[in-house]
DNA sequence: CCTTTGTCTACTAAGTCTATTAACATAGTA
DNA sequence: TACTATGTTAATAGACTTAGTAGACAAAGG
């Protein structure tokens, strides 16, 4: 697995939107500021995530993006499937063979199905509501410390 | 991380040499025809093995390659550093920042830190040794169903 | 010498990544 | 209705990476 911008930015709109959660739709505008992404690279991004069911949209002049559902339903790991694919680090491992012929591709393929096994148990168990709560306590005690 | 064909074949020219190792040196031709590698591709890739210190190779007409080391002194985990670069999915976890201004960024920073780690567990602690053995007790397996 | 091998440099075709541009659709407001 | 702010969509471009290919060169042995 990698992450490439694309994810990165994806990840922290989300994050962003989850953050502001019920207070209605963010502008992409305003989500680029706050994440600090390109404003048109964005529009790509919000735009498959929307394709993904992650948020919603509304058209015209009090339009934006806001989360299609609460963002305790929404898993890292969902969203880095969604943009950045399986997160199996080699092809090999991807496809669900029913005998391996080749003996050193078997053997390298266990190794990595365990890796993304591993990667998989820490992405998929982290929601978005988790990552705004850790956010709000980290702004706090970023507060404090001035 | 992602391995690419690249770290695939570098992987499995690294296997095949621990399966013959102290058998003497081996052909970039026989190591292609053993692994199914593109011969001039592997060329390549066993020249940067032996940039890395993994191989050492003998020209001329009785020529070839070899293990530079004893295989049991070779991880999974440095051949993949080697070849594709730092196992970390995303680039902010690559540089050690005293402090991150960003704390969207700091957030999933410290998540990917996890799956990097849970990453360098398995592969650290893989030899080439024991990749050899595994692949000679399935060779064996294979061979008693046939 | 000749053959067989590794060494090295350069090149290429294809794909991916990170945007940018511009035309278009929609919804609210004056 | 006209205007403006927003999202939608398709096309394109430059930089980079990937996965090879081609060919000249160097060394070792017979």
């Amino acid at each position: 697995m990698r992450i490439t911008y694309k994810g990165d930015y994806a990840m922290k709109a989300l994050l962003d939107l989850s953050i502001h959660y019920e207070l209605g739709v963010s502008t992409i505008n305003d989500i680029a500021k706050r994440i600090d992404a390109p404003v048109k690279f964005l529009e790509q991004v919000l735009l498959d995530l929307k394709k993904g069911g992650f948020v919603e949209s509304r058209r015209g002049n009090v339009g934006g993006y806001q989360l299609a559902k609460d963002p305790a339903k929404i898993t890292l790991g969902q969203v880095v499937r969604y943009i950045e694919g399986p997160i199996e680090p080699i092809s090999c491992v991807e496809k669900n063979y029913a005998k391996c012929i080749d003996l050193g591709c078997c053997l390298f393929r266990e190794i990595w199905q365990k890796v993304a096994d591993a990667t998989s148990g820490i992405i998929d168990n982290i929601s978005f509501s988790d990552l705004a709560n850790k956010y709000n306590a980290k702004k706090e005690v970023f507060a404090y410390s001035i």
